[in-house]
DNA sequence: GTGAAAGCGCTAACAA
DNA sequence: TTGTTAGCGCTTTCAC
C-alpha cells in the first residue's frame, strides 16, 4: 500500500515551527519539554493526524512494543481465552499481539518463531516447553525474551507460567478409580514434540500404578486433537477383548467426539460408559452428559505470561516461574460403574 | 531486549563476501541473483542465523508484510477457523497476521485500528460493514487496504468476502414454519452496531411475514455472545403467555445455552421444544440433541479474504466482493410441534 | 529546554 | 549479474 497520506515527524516539526527531536520528545518523555511548546505540538499532531511510523521507531529504538505468541491452533477453544487474556493484559502496556499456528508441527513452529523474531516481537509466548534444539538454538542466540505456558517445566534459568498437567490428569484418574473404575481406557494427544500430551499420559500411568486394587489400562491410543479423530481412536478402544468402563481423554474436544461415536454404537452415557475430559472449554457444559473434564488455568496463565514478558523485557531480573492449580470439574459423564 | 546479537545484513555480507544488495536480491527476487552466490549467501546466514529486520525493511519498502485482523472475539469458536484459514493463507506469502479483539465494541475497534495501522499492517480484515463515521474516516484518509467479511455488504468502492445473513437465517426460519413450527420465539444477537445481528434478526421477520398462515414471533430478546446470557434470554421467552414452538438463536453458542436451560426447567427436547443455531461450529454436533444450525463458509471467508487483501496490497485493481453460500444443517434439535 | 546530525537495517535506483 | 549509494522515519547523543 502506497502511504504517502502517512505524515512524517518532519511535517509535524514544520507545522509547529519546532525540531523534530522535540517531538519524538513530546511522544516518548512528555515532561522533557516545556508546556508550551508541548501544546504546539499536540496541536499540530491533531490537525495532521499524525501517527508514529513503526518501522522508523523499531529501527531508531530497537524496540516494537509487540509480542509474539505461537500456539499450536487457533480452531481450538482450547488456547483462546487463554489468549486473549494474554492479549488484553499486553493491550493495558500498549503492546501489540502478534499471534502464529503450528498445526502442532515443530518445523513450522521453528518458522513462525523465526518469523516472529524478525518482525521484531520483544518477547515470546510459548505452548509446552518440547522443542527441537535448533529452535531453542535460536532462541537462544538472539536472546529472545520468552515465557513457556501450559507446562510446568522450563529449561536451566529460563521461565513458565503453567500447570502441572501429570498431576492434575492422574489426579482425575484416580478419581474415577476411587469412584470404583478399574479398566480405564485412555484416549491420549499427540504425544510426539508435545510434552503436555506425554505429561498427562504419563501421570495417568503412574496414578493407574499407584493405585493399585486391579486398575489397569485396557487400552491407549493416541489421536490428534479433534473430534472426528476421537471416533475412531473410540471404535479402536471397543475392538480390544477387554472393554473399558471409563475413557479418560486428553482433553474436552476429544471426549465430546468419543462420547458421540459411543452412542451412535447405543452405548447408552453415562451409565454403561463414563468418560473424563481435560480443559474445561464451554462445550464441556453443554454436552449430554455434562463432561467430567479438569479445568485449566487459561486467564490466569495468560495474564501471567503477559506480565512476566513485560518485566523481562523491561529488564526485570528478579523473575521466577509460577504453577497455577488445576481444578477437578465433576459432572454427569462420570459415574461409578455398573459392573465393577 | 538488547538485540545486540542480532546480525545485520552487513553482517552476512561480509561473511559471503558480496555486497548488501545481493543478499537482499537473494530474499526478495532470488531470480536475479546466480546460484552460486545464492548458495555462499544462503549458507552465510544459515551460519549467522540471521533474519531480516523488520524495522529497516519496513522502512525501506514502506511494505511490513503485516496485516491486521479485528474481530470481537477471540474466545467464541465463532472466529476461530475463519482467521485460521486467514492466516494460513496470508503465510503462503509470507505475511504475518496480527490480531486485535474489540469484545464487539466499536470504541475499541476504532482504538485496535488505529494501533495496528500504526503498526503498519498493509491491510486490515474487519468483521461486518457497521462501524461509526469517524472509524471509517480514519480508514479513508490513510487509505489503508481492507476488506470486510461475514457480511455481504460494504461501502461503495469496498469490497467484503462474507454471506448473505438475512437469507441465511429467513431460510432457517421457513425451514422450520414448513415443518409446522407457527409461534416462534427469537434469541438475537447484540444488534447495536452488529449488522450480522441485525440482519439475521430482519431475515427471520421478513421470513415469517412472507410465509403468513398464523406464524407469527411470539417474543424476541436480544442477548450478548454467551452461553449464560442465553439462559436469561430463555426465561423471559417462556415468562410470555405464549409459549413458542420453536427458538431460533443467533448462533450455536447461544443455542446451546438455551437448551441448557431449557431442559433444566424439565421441558423435554426436542419433543416440547425445537431450537436453531447459527455458524455450525463444533460443539453443534456434540450436544444432545444435536443443533440444526446453518453452517457459515468461515474457512472459505478466511481464504478469500486473505487473497483479496494480499491481491489489494499488491497493487491489483480488478477485484470483486464474493457472496459464499450458507447450508442449512438440520438435525434432531428441529422437530415438527407436537402441538400445531 | 531545544536543535543539529548521526545512524538504526534495509531496499531500490543506478552504474558498472 | 553484481556493487554503490541514497534515503525511508525515527531516536538519541551532544552542543548550545
Amino acid at each position: 500500500m502506497v502511504k504517502s497520506t502517512a505524515p512524517t515527524l518532519e511535517d509535524v516539526a514544520r507545522l509547529a515551527g519546532v525540531s523534530t527531536a522535540s517531538i519524538s520528545r513530546a511522544l516518548n518523555e512528555p515532561d522533557k519539554v516545556a508546556a508550551t511548546t508541548r501544546q504546539k505540538i499536540e496541536k499540530a499532531i491533531d490537525t495532521l493526524g499524525y501517527t508514529p511510523n513503526f518501522g522508523g521507531r523499531a529501527l531508531a529504538s530497537s524496540r516494537t512494543n509487540t509480542v509474539g505468541a505461537v500456539i499450536p491452533s487457533m480452531a481450538n477453544a482450547m488456547f483462546a481465552s487463554g489468549l486473549q487474556a494474554f492479549q488484553e493484559a499486553l493491550a493495558v502496556d500498549g503492546v501489540t499481539l502478534l499471534v502464529a499456528t503450528t498445526g502442532f508441527d515443530s518445523e513450522q513452529e521453528f518458522r513462525q518463531i523465526k518469523s516472529l523474531v524478525g518482525q521484531g516481537a520483544d518477547g515470546l509466548m510459548l505452548i509446552g516447553n518440547d522443542r527441537p534444539d535448533k529452535t531453542w538454538d535460536f532462541i537462544d542466540k538472539r536472546r529472545v525474551a520468552h515465557v513457556v505456558s501450559w507446562c510446568n517445566v522450563s529449561r536451566e534459568g529460563q521461565y513458565f507460567a503453567g500447570f502441572d498437567n501429570a498431576r492434575a490428569a492422574g489426579d482425575a484418574a484416580e478419581r474415577a478409580m476411587t469412584l470404583g473404575h478399574r479398566r480405564i481406557a485412555v484416549i491420549s494427544g499427540q504425544t510426539l514434540s508435545n510434552d503436555r500430551a506425554k505429561a498427562r499420559r504419563d501421570g495417568v500411568h503412574a496414578a493407574v500404578a499407584r493405585f493399585g486394587d486391579g486398575a489397569r489400562i485396557t487400552h491407549e491410543v493416541e489421536a490428534p486433537y479433534l473430534i472426528d479423530d476421537a471416533a475412531a481412536a473410540f471404535d479402536q478402544i471397543m475392538a480390544q477383548a477387554e472393554k473399558p468402563t471409563v475413557v479418560l481423554c486428553a482433553n474436552d474436544a476429544l471426549a465430546a467426539g468419543a462420547m458421540m461415536r459411543a452412542r451412535e454404537i447405543g452405548i447408552s452415557l453415562p451409565d454403561e460408559m463414563s468418560f473424563v475430559g481435560f480443559d474445561d472449554v464451554g462445550l464441556a457444559r453443554v454436552i449430554t452428559p455434562a463432561l467430567t473434564t479438569v479445568r485449566v488455568p487459561q486467564i490466569e496463565m495468560g495474564r501471567a505470561a503477559a506480565q512476566f514478558l513485560l518485566a523481562k523485557i523491561g529488564g526485570e531480573t528478579d523473575l521466577s516461574s509460577t504453577t497455577f492449580e488445576t481444578e477437578f470439574i465433576l459432572r454427569e459423564s462420570l459415574k461409578p460403574p455398573l459392573v465393577p
